[in-house]
RNA sequence: CGGGGCGUAGCGCAGCCCGGUUAGCGCGUCUGUUUUGGGAGCAGAAGGUCGCAGGUUCGAAUCCCGCCGCCCCGACCA
C-alpha cells in the first residue's frame, strides 16, 4: 500500500476531548474519528486492525465449535417483553419511535433463544456453540474514554447451548480457554476475577480485565494469583472474635461524636472494636447492619445475600422511628422497634464492642453480641482494603482500577424457560435448555492493547495486530531517483514475498515521515536513504526497541524473513 | 440524572470579565522557491453564519434568557 494514496489523517496534537492514552493515540494516528458522543468511524487503518483482531476471534471461537451468525440490531420488542428484560433494561435499550414494536439490541440471548426454539429439539441436537460478531446498541447515560465506552459498539457474543449442566461446566470452560487463548495471542496481559453475575441470573460469572487506570471496574488482586472483583472479593482478615475481660454494658456520653474516626480520635476506642450499624430498607423491611470499625458495606454482597436488588439506605426520619436515634447513635442494643438485624462475619460473636447506644449523644460499651442483642445473621458484606491478606496464601491485596474485556455467564435456563426453548432428553421427557452466555467488546482489545503498549513516540504494534508487516520509508524519493529506484524494487520484492508493506512514498520531510511511522506503530521500519544506499545498504529500525541495524541490500529479503 | 468545564478556521488556542476598526495567534492546507536522516526556510494566498435561536443596545464573539452539543467527576453499567 502506497501511503501518498493511503487515507491516514494523523495529527500533530491530540483533540482536547480525548483524555486516556489510546483515545489521543487512535485520534492521533488516524484510527478512528468521532461522530457523536459515543459513536465512531473506523478509518481504513483502524478498521484494518479491528480486521485482524475479529479474525483471531474468529478463529479461536471455531476451534471450540462455534458457528459464526449473524443477527440483527433491529429487533422485535415482543420477544424482550416476554423475558421481562424491556424493564429491566430500561432506558439502556434504545426503542425505534416512527416503527412501533421494533428495539436495538443491547444483546442477543433473546434472538439465540427464539431460533433455538424454532429448531432445537432433542437431546441429540445439543450442545451447540453459536457466536457472531455484530454491533451492539446501549444508551450509555455517560459514553467515555473513546472506545472503551460507546453506544455502538462491536462484540463478539456468543451462547451455548446444552442438554445437561455438566454439559454446561464443559462449554464454559471451552469459552474460557478460548478467551484466555484470544487474549494472549493479542498481545494483551490480562488477569481473571471472580465476579457477580447480577441481575443476569446465573450460577457463575468470571471477567477478563486488564489493569488499567481508565478502567471503570475496581478489582482485588494479590501475587498468589487470587483476582477479584471487589463486588464479591474476600480476604483472610482475622475476625474481631472475643476478649476475655467481659464486662457489663455500659453507656457513656459522646456528644460530639458522629463517626467512627470521631470515636477512635476522641476515646481512643481500637478500630475493631467499634460497631458501625447502618440500617436499609430491604424488600420494603428495615433491616440493621453491623459492620467493623470503618469497613464499607458491599450493596453486591448484600444484594446477593438477600437476593434481591429493591434495597436502599433508610431515610433519615425512618432512622429516628425506627431505632430511637439519629445518624452516628445507631446499634444493635436497645432499638426502639425490633427489627432484623444482620451483621458482617468479622464480627461473629464479638464482645467489648462499642455502638451506638439508640439515643442521641450516647454510645454503649462492652456490648457482647451473644449476650446483649440477638443477631439473625453473620453474612459477608464487607469490602476488602488494600493490603489484607489474600485467601490463598496470605500476600496483600492490591486494590486495582481494571478495563472488563470479556465476561462469561452460566445463564442456565432463564432465557429458555421464558421463550420455551426445550428438548426432550432420551426418555422422552421436556427440559429447557441450559444456557451459556459470552462476551467481548472487540474495539475494547484494540484500546487496551494500546493501554498497555505506547511511548511517547506513538503505539507500538506487536505482529498479531499490526496494521501492516512493514513500513518501507524512503528518503527525499522525489530529488534521489536511485533512491526511489530501490525503494520501488524492495517495496515489489517484499510484497512477493506475501508481506504486508505500507511504503510511505510521499515527498515529504524526513522528520515528518520518522513521526508519523512512530506513532502508527508498524513494528519494523525499513529507512531507505541516499546515505546508506551508495553503500548497497537500508536501516531496519525496530519500533520497540528503537534499535537499528544497517542491512546490505542483496540479503534484505533473508533479514526481513527472520524477522 | 446531579456537579464542574467547554463550544471562535481542519487541529490546538487567545479575545469575552470591562460591548465599539477589517475577530487574532501557532500548526496544518494551497501556490512558488530553496531544502531532504527526526514535524525545515523564505515569499505569497485561501479558509470564520464566533454552537443554534431569542432578547438588551445606535452597535453583541463579548451582556441576559432558552435550547443543543462535547468532555470530566459522580450515579448508572445485562
Amino acid at each position: 500500500m502506497r501511503q501518498s494514496q493511503y487515507f491516514i489523517p494523523t495529527l500533530r496534537e491530540a483533540p482536547a476531548d480525548a483524555q486516556i492514552p489510546s483515545h489521543q493515540l487512535m485520534l492521533r494516528a488516524g484510527l478512528v474519528r468521532q461522530v457523536a458522543s459515543g459513536v465512531f468511524t473506523w478509518l481504513p487503518l483502524g478498521y484494518k486492525i479491528l480486521k485482524k483482531i475479529i479474525e483471531i476471534l474468529r478463529e479461536e471461537m471455531d476451534a471450540i465449535g462455534g458457528q459464526e451468525f449473524l443477527m440483527p440490531a433491529l429487533n422485535p420488542i415482543e420477544i424482550w417483553e416476554q423475558t421481562g428484560r424491556v424493564e429491566a433494561m430500561g432506558d439502556v435499550m434504545f426503542h425505534i419511535k416512527n416503527r412501533d414494536g421494533l428495539v436495538l439490541a443491547p444483546t442477543h440471548e433473546e434472538i439465540i433463544t427464539y431460533h433455538a426454539r424454532q429448531h432445537i429439539q432433542s437431546y441429540k441436537d445439543l450442545p451447540q456453540i453459536w457466536y457472531q460478531i455484530q454491533n451492539k446498541f446501549r444508551n450509555e447515560p455517560r459514553p467515555k474514554s473513546g472506545v472503551l465506552r460507546g453506544r455502538q459498539f462491536l462484540m463478539k457474543d456468543a451462547y451455548s447451548l446444552d442438554s445437561s449442566w455438566e454439559g454446561l461446566d464443559e462449554s464454559y470452560r471451552k469459552h474460557y480457554e478460548a478467551y484466555k487463548k484470544i487474549f494472549t495471542r493479542c498481545g494483551i496481559k490480562f488477569f481473571i476475577v471472580g465476579a457477580s453475575s447480577g441481575a443476569m441470573g446465573g450460577k457463575q460469572s468470571e471477567e477478563f480485565m486488564i489493569e488499567s487506570d481508565a478502567g471503570e471496574d475496581v478489582c482485588a488482586i494479590s501475587d498468589s494469583g487470587y483476582a477479584a472483583n471487589l463486588e464479591v472479593a474476600t480476604s483472610a482478615i482475622e475476625p474481631v472474635g472475643r476478649i476475655s475481660e467481659n464486662l457489663n454494658l455500659e453507656e457513656f456520653p459522646t456528644p460530639n461524636a458522629k463517626t467512627i474516626n470521631d470515636l477512635i480520635e476522641q476515646f481512643g476506642l481500637p478500630e475493631d472494636r467499634l460497631a458501625k450499624s447502618v440500617v436499609y430498607i430491604i424488600d420494603s423491611k428495615p433491616v440493621l447492619i453491623l459492620m467493623r470499625g470503618n469497613d464499607e458495606l458491599n450493596e453486591t454482597k448484600l444484594q446477593s445475600a438477600f437476593k434481591t436488588n429493591t434495597f436502599r439506605p433508610a431515610e433519615p426520619e425512618e432512622l429516628l422511628q425506627i431505632t430511637g436515634a439519629n445518624t452516628g447513635s445507631i446499634g444493635p442494643v436497645n432499638l426502639k422497634t425490633s427489627i432484623k438485624i444482620v451483621a458482617d462475619n468479622l464480627l461473629k460473636d464479638a464482645n467489648g464492642l462499642t455502638s451506638g447506644a439508640n439515643k442521641d449523644g450516647f454510645h454503649l460499651k462492652n456490648i457482647d453480641l451473644t449476650r446483649d442483642c440477638k443477631i439473625d445473621e453473620y453474612l459477608d458484606l464487607r469490602t476488602v482494603r488494600e493490603g489484607e491478606p489474600c485467601i490463598k496464601n496470605g500476600s496483600p491485596l492490591r486494590i486495582v482500577k481494571a478495563i472488563e474485556l470479556g465476561h462469561i455467564f452460566k445463564l442456565g435456563t432463564k432465557y429458555s424457560e421464558a421463550l420455551g426453548a426445550r428438548f426432550l432428553d432420551s426418555e422422552g421427557k421436556e427440559h429447557p435448555i441450559i444456557m451459556g452466555s459470552y462476551g467481548i467488546g472487540v474495539e475494547r482489545i484494540m484500546a487496551s492493547y494500546i493501554e498497555q503498549n505506547y511511548d511517547e513516540s506513538g503505539i507500538i504494534w506487536n505482529k498479531a495486530l499490526t496494521p501492516f508487516d512493514l513500513h518501507l520509508i524512503g528518503l527525499g524519493l522525489s530529488k534521489t531517483p536511485e533512491v526511489k529506484k530501490a525503494c520501488e524494487k524492495i517495496y515489489s520484492d517484499l510484497t512477493g514475498l506475501n508481506l504486508e508493506v505500507l511504503f510511505d512514498d510521499r515527498d515529504e520531510n524526513p522528520g515528518v515521515k520518522f513521526n508519523d511511522a512512530d506513532l502508527i506503530g508498524i513494528p519494523y521500519q525499513i529507512i531507505v536513504g541516499k546515505k546508506n544506499l551508495d553503500n548497497g545498504k537500508v536501516e531496519i529500525k525496530d519500533r520497540k526497541t528503537g534499535e537499528r541495524k544497517l542491512i546490505d541490500l542483496n540479503i534484505l529479503k533473508e533479514a526481513v524473513l527472520n524477522l
